[in-house]
DNA sequence: GTCTATATCGCGATAGAC
DNA sequence: GTCTATCGCGATATAGAC
């Protein structure tokens, strides 16, 4: 695109994430991360909203992916099914990259800043869910409901698959996640 | 205590409030809000971690309450309903000041940082049921998952009740809401 | 209380790509 | 030319150190 380096952004990234891991990340600073990447300060801040964002650059896809995957789904099926089908979908995106995810997740817990906007991804994802379900027809109170009922779902599932020890696959554990959660509610519905 | 003016940390608290109101979180800066309140820039971050931190100060309690209420709860009591019941026990808290935090979450959903903040509040919510749970010797993944379904629960709730328009109680929507969800998980256990 | 680091961002200029 | 990524400079505010 330019007479630079391409990949700015990319360098950038891969920069952070090595300075976090080496040095921690509130001892890092934006000039030590982009002096390594060979750019100016200035540039971080085009590319990343804050220091923070560096870490999540990779899920702006994933509202997208899980809009259209509820929204394709047939119309017979039941809300709570289209939910467990969607994270399902979702799983491919995830599943190859487990180890550096399980590295940023370190990091991530490291830090407070780093742990709120870690909290972000699932009111994205639930936001992204309840555009799915309204694409198809789901009426708007049930979408809200299933939105949020999915989204916690799928935290719930990812933290315990990035768990130290865990070696079920995340969508093993979609799956049990799905089922603990409506024994839950099972109960109460007996009654 | 001292030479100076007492209640300086609510004379911040005020200020804050009232020039997030006038001119906007982001566009209102530290001194200005000390120099409001007649006190200096340091002495706002002797009391708040943040500038964010100033709306949501009131909060530190929360969690305690929400400990003991689990935590005493009859063994025979289902989970599910000792989220309910949980949850009911909150709502004093809140309802008395709803208009108060309708204004306060207009300002809190206008800005990005603070609406990460907001969802914070729905985590520490999470961790303090955990340990309920565990008090009153719920198995260690059954209050995980039951933790994680109250918060988001409460939080659905929480956010209905603050939203325009809305007139029903508190308490009346942690109840419908508990329906909401259970219905959803009904039609996948009744398969 | 004061001092300071550094995160953050606005502005204007520049250097290729199309 | 126009568009976009980048640079360099500088201003301001937050937040923490002393």
């Amino acid at each position: 695109m330019g007479r630079w380096e391409p990949g700015a952004r990319d360098r950038i990234a891969d920069a952070a994430l090595e300075l976090f891991t080496e040095g921690g990340f509130a001892a890092t600073t934006v000039p030590q991360i982009t002096a390594r990447a060979g750019l100016t300060t200035r540039t971080f801040f085009r590319h990343f909203a804050d220091k923070r964002d560096v870490l999540f650059a990779d899920e702006d896809e994933i509202p997208l992916a899980i809009t259209g995957l509820l929204a394709v789904a047939p119309l017979s099926t039941p809300t709570i099914e289209v939910i467990g089908g969607g994270l399902r979908g979702l799983v491919s995106d995830y599943e190859p990259r487990r180890d550096q995810l399980r590295a940023r997740l370190l990091i991530i817990q490291s830090d407070d800043s780093l742990r709120e906007r870690y909290l972000r991804k699932l009111s994205v994802m639930s936001a992204a869910m309840v555009a799915g379900f309204r694409q198809r027809g789901t009426d708007g109170r049930v979408a809200d409901v299933a939105a949020k009922i999915g989204s916690t779902l799928f935290g719930f599932a990812y933290d315990r698959w990035l768990a130290t020890g865990e070696t079920r696959s995340l969508s093993e554990l979609i799956d049990e996640t799905l089922d603990l959660f409506g024994s839950e509610f099972a109960a109460s519905t007996a009654t």
